[in-house]
DNA sequence: ACAAATCTTTACTTTTTTCTCAAGATTGCG
DNA sequence: CGCAATCTTGAGAAAAAAGTAAAGATTTGT
């Protein structure tokens, strides 16, 4: 279970654009050059996002991305949902191996936990925005660690009974 | 962010074993086919699995793989990382862009999200057993459920305030 | 000892993902 | 207008992941 490049890359080209002040924007060039990217790449993340709606994009001399939206109304699970293509709503789709359909259907333990996986990682996605992700390290990591007391916590309750 | 197809199939292959009753065996051929996978494919995901201790191999006529030990005893976490080769503990080394060395150092927004993102699957997996992957269907989904319902409570106390 | 069944291992092929290139489109400026 | 800067878009090259094939090694049974 990892991140994408995509995903990675995609968040942090947002980054960038999240410290701008009001009117400023990045040009693809400016862009790419602070993520150590290439510039054809950031391009063709910066189209994505534009795509969905998260970036404004204007061309020409003086042209450049902004975001679309406030930092702090943008909401990690749903650019993630954007870089990542989608998946896991036909996971059964996917990983059937050679036969034409999965073959666990019905009671199968294996189903439950990767949408369980998923659907846990989309609500700690949920839980945060771009802004918080603009020098605010320490909140962050707050909120994961809270989280994750309560996990295990949840986790004491329902396995060790 | 997904499941790759190794560490699925690799669960399902162990899934098949923790099945089994005391003094049973499956063979490659077997798993392969119970899964839906080819015959050389689940050989290499059971030498993965051997080679890590999960199972135990046996040659010759009445050969077979087994769990090496009780399924109870086996957590998906550990698993999981083997099945992933590794990943996480060098992940600036992996998304690092065109430069030579990720531009993230220190303060950096981006890194603590992966990094407690990783943290927070690696709890949830860590609180599974194989066994419980074994025909409860319904002990997992209420274990994610669980897990969610408290994470959702967390992030509200933490980013409410 | 030999043959059959089975796991092991390495090299290779295919597929998917990631990245790049190059031509096109739009805007601003002199 | 026409040039320069910039985003857009699709094709395709490169890299990584997944999967396959084939020869080798080990065990059991006769």
């Amino acid at each position: 279970m990892k991140i994408s490049a995509q995903e990675e890359y995609g968040l942090r080209c947002l980054v960038q654009l999240a410290t701008l002040g009001a009117g400023e924007s990045l040009t693809l060039n400016q862009i790419a050059e602070r993520e150590g990217v290439s510039q054809a790449n950031a391009g063709k993340l910066m189209w994505l996002l534009n795509k969905a709606g998260f970036v404004q994009a204007m061309r020409g001399t003086k042209g450049g991305y902004t975001l679309a939206r406030p930092s702090g109304e943008i909401y990690l699970n749903e650019v993630i949902k954007i870089l990542d293509a989608d998946e896991i709503d036909n996971h059964c789709e996917g990983y059937k191996g050679v036969l034409d359909m999965c073959i666990h259907k019905g009671d199968c333990g294996i189903r439950p936990l990767i949408v369980g996986l998923h659907q846990i990682v989309n609500e700690a996605l949920s839980n945060i925005t771009l802004a918080q992700l603009v020098g605010e390290e320490r909140k962050v990591k707050e909120t994961f660690q809270q989280i994750q007391r309560l996990e295990r916590k949840a986790a004491n309750q329902i396995l060790g009974s």
